[in-house]
RNA sequence: GGUCCCGUAGCUCAGCUGGAUAGAGCAGCUGACUUCUAAUCAGCAGGCCUCAGGUUCGAAUCCUGACGGGAUCACCA
């Protein structure tokens, strides 16, 4: 049994005997005893009074005599106020140690459960590279992933790859007006960035063009007819834009034809939309590549975007939806969100329906009982009308259904916004911090005897191990901000922190030569350095738990710090290979092995690897 | 305006299923490398936990209401 809990237990049973009636579990408070005090748990004893009417400090006397005289674990105790401090037998920490360290880098996960979980991360338009917004989203969903697999799940990760519409054509039109032929190929291109190139090329000539027919007839009237009280002429046109695009626009027209045309399979665009979607998803590719990221399915939206019927036919047969003027509407008064039109007057598809019928088809082909959406809180109302529409239709997979709401990144001056173009670039942000960690090791010049190609991978690993931990340890409820220098910080809270206290602990391992780690057992008296990183060692399996439970790797992230963290003190105080005795050198070495396995997994649930030196 | 999220040190963030004197990192200052890698460790300084009520033996944490910031309220995705 747990050592949590036994404690427990033992407050329970101890309440009992000695006041006759027991406490509920839940008013049982166990804690990791402050380090200002003697102890290593504390139990509450406030809850108790009542029920004894007694004292705390009596109470607490009283019930830690109980736990010392009846559990075979708990040393000592004293009583400061009402809070009741145990001390756990030297002994059983020991134990602990020797047990976990045989399960090497197993420790803290689950065993395999059967049960099946799906996360859908990254998900982008194919008509531009990806971005510092991408990247909080790729972490997110990678690490759910693997957080999930530790915690016993089968995972298969997905993305939904927004392959059609009106942008990817936006980016067509302009190559096949101003691209004069030229291929990612023939430029040495990347083909995302190469197709975003014409993205921005459209917006460019359209912004121009825009500009130049404010001066027309047809501007001035619409101006004339259409402002409203009071606007200005120039927030007149600002706001205007859009039904420029589609009223008047020549390129609007192109693109807009050129999407019709791909809807009617037109063969010479669907040519086009292929060679330029291939272009694109290489680059990206290349990025998920440099990231450490792969799926094990993608669906791509031109194939699923008719989806739905189905599910659209049996909401309406039962009147989960209904039929107004020529659409099909849902009413989620009851969840407080609007009416929502699911199937559009002219018969097409939306985003909810798409989504509806996404949901049935990935059930059929991967039945997960679980599905997270990793996408942005913006929306938010979005998946709670999709989910909620599931839920009445008494679909199956729709209790399992979970978005994972993650906050934008900001960067110090503010939002990003691609018309100013403070947009950060994912492959050069990964560029850059491995740049930075090469500038860091080259000045410290600890591993200058490595080959080149291994000092290029470590400068990888550390620069990744910065960027990654620094987006990963902020809770993805939140919005953050991202600032590009803190993120190559190698000292305090960051990745590299970590990784040099692995580095550490493997140092003193290669170091020590033939050591009997079985004389590790016959350590007795436990300093509290030592004790303090058995303790947070213990805490790994129950914060997996949690965070797969929350959805967030920010608490796997933290629980590494603190680990690394006591490590390092415990490094800095303690001698290891010059210990006092056999035994102790045995026991530091055989806590420096397990401190390493558990920072070791507990990073690669980030997607952080760790480098044997630095 | 309705709904949702956020508000903790100069900055970036933990802590939020109620518990002891609210924690880290960065930035600032001071100490520790002839000893297992100093990307480290130790210390100083820095707080009306946005505000006001309420519940409780006890509130940063729960409830209500303000205030500030953000998101969202399309036949777009």
């Amino acid at each position: 049994m747990d050592l949590i809990q036994q404690l427990t237990k033992g407050v329970i049973s101890g309440v009992q005997e000695l006041y006759g009636e027991a406490p509920d579990s839940g008013k049982v408070s166990l804690s990791v005893t402050r380090k200002e005090f003697e102890g290593d748990y504390t139990v509450v004893v406030f809850p108790f009074t009542k029920l004894a009417k007694k004292k705390p400090e009596q109470i607490g006397e009283e019930l830690g005599q109980y736990m010392v005289n009846n559990l075979p674990n708990v040393s000592a105790f004293n009583v400061i106020k009402g809070f009741l401090n145990l001390s756990v037998e030297d002994a059983y920490w020991i134990n602990y140690l020797n047990s976990i360290s045989k399960q090497e880098h197993c420790y803290g996960k689950q065993a395999i459960n059967g049960r099946k979980i799906m996360v859908e991360f990254s998900s982008p338009n194919t008509n531009k590279p990806l971005h510092l917004g991408h990247i909080r989203n790729i972490l997110l969903g990678w690490s759910t992933s693997k957080i999930y697999e530790a915690a016993g799940y089968e995972v298969q990760k997905v993305q939904i790859v927004n392959d059609r519409g009106i942008a990817i054509c936006r980016s067509m039109v302009a190559w096949q007006e101003f691209g004069n032929g030229e291929t990612p190929e023939s430029t040495g291109m990347k083909g995302d960035h190469f197709v975003g190139k014409y993205y921005v090329k459209f917006a460019k000539e359209f912004g121009e063009e825009y500009k130049e027919w404010q001066f027309s007839k047809q501007a001035e009237q619409a101006y004339a007819t259409k402002k409203k009280e009071g606007q200005s002429e120039e927030d007149f046109f600002k706001a205007y834009k859009n039904d420029y695009f589609n009223e008047y626009s020549v390129l609007g027209k192109k693109a807009k034809d050129m999407l019709l045309q791909w809807e009617a399979n037109d063969p010479a665009v669907r040519t086009l939309w292929k060679k330029m979607n291939s272009w694109v998803l290489g680059g990206f590719d290349k990025t998920y590549d440099s990231l450490g990221v792969e799926f094990d399915k993608l669906y791509f939206e031109s194939d699923t975007y008719l989806l739905g019927k189905e599910l659209i036919q049996k909401g309406l047969e039962m009147e989960v939806l209904y039929q107004e003027d020529k659409r099909v509407w849902t009413d989620l008064e009851n969840i407080g969100l609007a009416k929502k039109t699911i199937i559009k007057s002219d018969g097409t598809s939306t985003y909810t329906s798409q989504d509806l019928g996404t949901a049935q088809m990935r059930y059929q082909d991967y039945g997960a009982e679980k599905v997270v959406y990793v996408v942005g809180d913006e929306q938010i109302s979005h998946f709670q009308g999709v989910f909620e529409i599931l839920k009445r239709l008494k679909e199956p997979y729709a209790e399992g259904l979970y978005h994972l709401a993650y906050g934008m990144v900001d960067l110090p001056t503010g939002r990003m916004k691609s018309r100013e173009g403070t947009v950060v670039d994912a492959d050069d942000l990964v560029a850059e911090v491995i740049e930075e960690a090469k500038k860091g090791m080259v000045q410290r010049g600890e591993i200058a005897d490595l080959p080149t190609a291994k000092q290029a991978a470590l400068f990888k690993t550390i620069g990744l191990g910065a960027l990654k931990y620094f987006i990963l340890k902020v809770n993805p409820r939140k919005r953050m901000v991202f600032n590009p220098q803190e993120s190559v910080d190698l000292q305090g809270d960051t990745g590299p922190y970590i990784q040099y206290a692995y580095v550490r602990c493997k140092g003193v391992a290669k170091k020590a030569q033939e050591v009997n780690m079985s004389l590790a057992k016959g350590y007795a008296a436990l300093e509290p350095q030592e004790k303090v990183v058995i303790i947070q060692l213990f805490q790994f399996p129950a914060t997996i738990q949690e965070a797969a439970k929350d959805y967030d790797p920010s608490l796997v992230a933290s629980y590494c710090y603190d680990l690394a963290k006591l490590y390092s003190k415990f490094y800095n105080d303690m001698p290891i290979l010059k210990a006092e005795s056999a035994p102790a050198q045995a026991f530091r070495l055989l806590l420096s092995k397990v401190v390493a396995n558990t920072l070791s997994t507990g990073m690669d649930l980030l997607g952080i690897e760790m480098p044997e030196r630095m």
